[in-house]
DNA sequence: AACCTAATCTTGATATTGTCTAGATATAAA
DNA sequence: TTTATATCTAGACAATATCAAGATTAGGTT
């Protein structure tokens, strides 16, 4: 009953943790978004995971490689949040594409660093496989959404229509994180004031989508 | 002819430096291009400014503080691209405000660590009074160039256009710097493609303003 | 001209960081 | 049981931000 691997778990803390790797994704996902990308340490992930300084180096070869793997789950999440929203509209696509876009601003509100984290150049450095592929994946979202909306439209236009989409979503959240739109506004108000630029953004693909 | 001083300033530095607050804001502006908001250190800079590690602190707080006169300087610049070439452009209100997006992009796309600084939320709990009142100046002159496409309309409309065209335009040029959009393309493929953008979101403004 | 106050810069120290090396401990395969 | 491998700790190193104390100089005041 009292043996020595049972004092050891019951009194102090194992010498493996055991789920280290989980373990310091999730730590370093609040700890990102409460001290922001540049107050973003290794050893304080250690610390919160209960585990010596160096022990991160057996599983994340280096700080990006962990922030890496945060981005990228970061990217899944996003989809998950995209699919959501726009599996509960209508099959109307034009609804859908806005859905979709309420569920991609609904998470860059809810994680703002991460999100920043996702969508920053330093991002863009890790170059994991794993990243690149759920980055695409999200991207690949995105552009089916819209060309749902202008099926027949000819290739050039969609493309233009997918980056004029993307950047009006993206563009909007990203200065509403950054404190440079609605900064006085209610949340409430705030989502309005998102909804309306939606809708004024797939009225313009739905146009242009009209006739050749 | 060779008194104490003057051979101190021909063979060796003097002890000060003079000019070391611009030469710190210079070397750190270079420095974030080349290293990244990540890589930014106050040390680099005193060593570029060939100075002591400690002198940057006479001359700025800490360096947030140095960071925050750099994105200061760079809403400035920001300003400047915007107004030359909207200056450039014919006085029809529609063609201006694609002129000041194309300042707007081209002010990104030479300085685009740079640009990703101002719009970090780092730099938004910088909350230096001189850095708030350069973004509140650049957010204005896009204002102005909105509403002077649709002078008559609602205020409620003029709001959303506003927001509108600064997502649409941010957000572009956000997804490319962030390589997100147009990594295989040429320079000159990446410009059709940001006017194309830009014409889409003005055709847009325009239909929105037209008649009440 | 002499002085003296304040601004400017340097040296040195402290605490914290990322990463490396060696060694300890546990797991699991043979 | 033995042995190889994975996992973790301890300690060290160079680099960083910031602070404290002292050196140097500029510019105004007498």
């Amino acid at each position: 009953m009292a043996d020595g691997r049972m004092a050891r778990a019951e009194s102090s803390k194992p010498y493996h943790h055991g789920e280290l790797r989980e373990a310091l994704v999730t730590a370093g996902r609040k700890l990102l978004e409460e001290r922001g990308i540049r107050g973003f340490t290794l050893r304080e992930c250690a610390r919160r995971a209960s585990v010596s300084h160096a022990a991160p180096a057996h599983h994340f070869a280096s700080i990006d490689d962990l922030l890496a793997e945060i981005a990228t789950r970061g990217y899944q999440e996003l989809i998950a949040a995209m699919e959501a929203e726009a599996g509960r509209a209508v099959d109307a696509p034009a609804a859908r594409l806005v859905a979709q876009g309420v569920g991609y601003m609904a998470f860059a509100a809810a994680r703002p660093v991460l999100f920043q984290l996702m969508f920053s150049r330093e991002a863009n450095r890790f170059e994991t496989p794993a990243l690149a592929e759920a980055a695409r994946s999200a991207h690949h979202l995105h552009i089916a959404a819209v060309e749902a909306v202008i099926p027949r439209a000819p290739a050039e236009v969609k493309q233009r229509m997918v980056d004029f989409a993307w950047a009006s979503i993206h563009g909007f959240i990203t200065l509403v994180l950054e404190g440079q739109i609605g900064e006085d506004d209610s949340p409430r108000a705030l989502k309005a004031r998102g909804l309306a630029m939606l809708a004024t953004m797939v009225e313009a693909v739905v146009r242009a989508g009209g006739d050749p």
